[in-house]
DNA sequence: TTGACGCCCATATTTTCCCATGATATTACT
DNA sequence: AGTAATATCATGGGAAAATATGGGCGTCAA
C-alpha cells in the first residue's frame, strides 16, 4: 500500500554514489526500467523522488487538464530539471552534480519516506525542515 | 477496539534489541509486514508506536487530495518519515540509533498502552510525565 | 587522453537468524 | 493442597546472511 516508509542515512562516495534503502528497491523495479527519477525539489532544498509509474500517474493527472499537451508534458517534466537514475549492480544510484549543489548533498544522504515517493536530503536541512514540519502540524492539531 | 492497554517494562541489550510485549504481538503481525512504525513523538520526549495498518488507513486519506499540494508534504513526511522497525524471530525490535538519543532510551523501555497507539518511554521521563499530566487534570478538577 | 560511466569484485558493517538460558506462570498429577 | 512437569516469555550471544561501501578496469565519447 505504502510504498516509501523510514528513514535512511547512508554515505555519499567519492564516485557520487550513494545506495537506495535496500527494502525500497522492489518498489523501483520495473520491466522496463529500474531506478528512481529524481528532481530537485521547488519548494525545498532537497532531491524529490519517485518510481516511474508514479511519474505516470502524474501525468494521467496532467492529461485531464489538457490532453493536447500530453507529449509535451511528459517529456518537460523529465527534461526540466528532472533526471532518470538507475540502479547498478549493488543498487545504488550516481548523484548528478545539479543534486549536489542544489540539495547540498555531498558526503551523507538521507531517504526520507513520503508514502507514495520520497526524498534525498542533506542531514542537517532535513533537521531544519522537520522542525518546520512539525510547528505546522501541531498548529494543525490545535485548531 | 482499544488494541493497547497496560505497561510493560522491558529492558534494551546492547544491539538495542528490545521485547514488544507478547500480548501486543497478535496486533501488530500482518500478511505483509510483522512489526511496529515509530516516530519521535513531536510534543513528548518520547516513542509514538502504532502497527503498519494504521499508516494505511492514513494512507487512503492523503490519496484523496491532491499530491502536489504543501500540506500533504508536511504530513506525508511526519508520518512516514518515522521508522519501520520489524520483529526478529522472538518478537524484538531494534531501537534506531536515533530514539536512543530523542527519547532517551538505553538500558530500560516502557511500554504504555494509548489505545489505538502506544509509547515507549524511558521509564523515569515516563515518571516526570505522570506527575505533570496529573497535576494538570488536578488544576482542571479544580475550576 | 582525460574523464564519465557501466560493470565487476572485495571488504566492512549491519542486520537477521538461530539456539541457549533463566525466570515466571500454567497445568497436570498424586 | 503440594509438588512435579510443561509452557510462555524475556533476554543474551554467536553465526550466517544481507547490505552498504570502496576501488579497479575497460569502454565510449568529447
Amino acid at each position: 500500500m505504502s510504498d516509501f516508509i523510514g528513514r535512511y542515512l547512508n554515505k555519499v562516495d567519492k564516485k557520487g554514489r550513494v545506495s537506495v534503502p535496500a527494502s525500497w528497491r522492489p518498489k523501483l523495479i520495473g520491466q522496463s526500467f529500474s531506478g528512481i527519477i529524481a528532481q530537485s525539489s521547488l519548494v525545498e532544498r532537497t532531491i524529490d523522488a519517485f518510481p516511474k509509474e508514479y511519474l505516470e500517474l502524474l501525468q494521467s493527472k496532467l492529461d485531464l487538464n489538457d490532453p493536447l499537451l500530453e507529449q509535451n508534458e511528459y517529456e518537460s517534466t523529465i527534461i526540466f530539471g528532472g533526471s532518470v537514475l538507475s540502479f547498478d549492480n549493488e543498487g545504488r544510484v550516481v548523484l548528478p552534480e545539479i543534486f549536489k549543489t542544489e540539495a547540498d548533498i555531498n558526503i551523507e544522504a538521507l531517504f526520507v519516506g513520503m508514502g507514495r515517493r520520497f526524498r534525498i536530503w542533506n542531514p542537517s536541512n532535513f533537521s531544519k525542515y522537520i522542525v518546520k514540519a512539525s510547528t505546522y502540524m501541531d498548529k494543525r492539531r490545535k485548531i
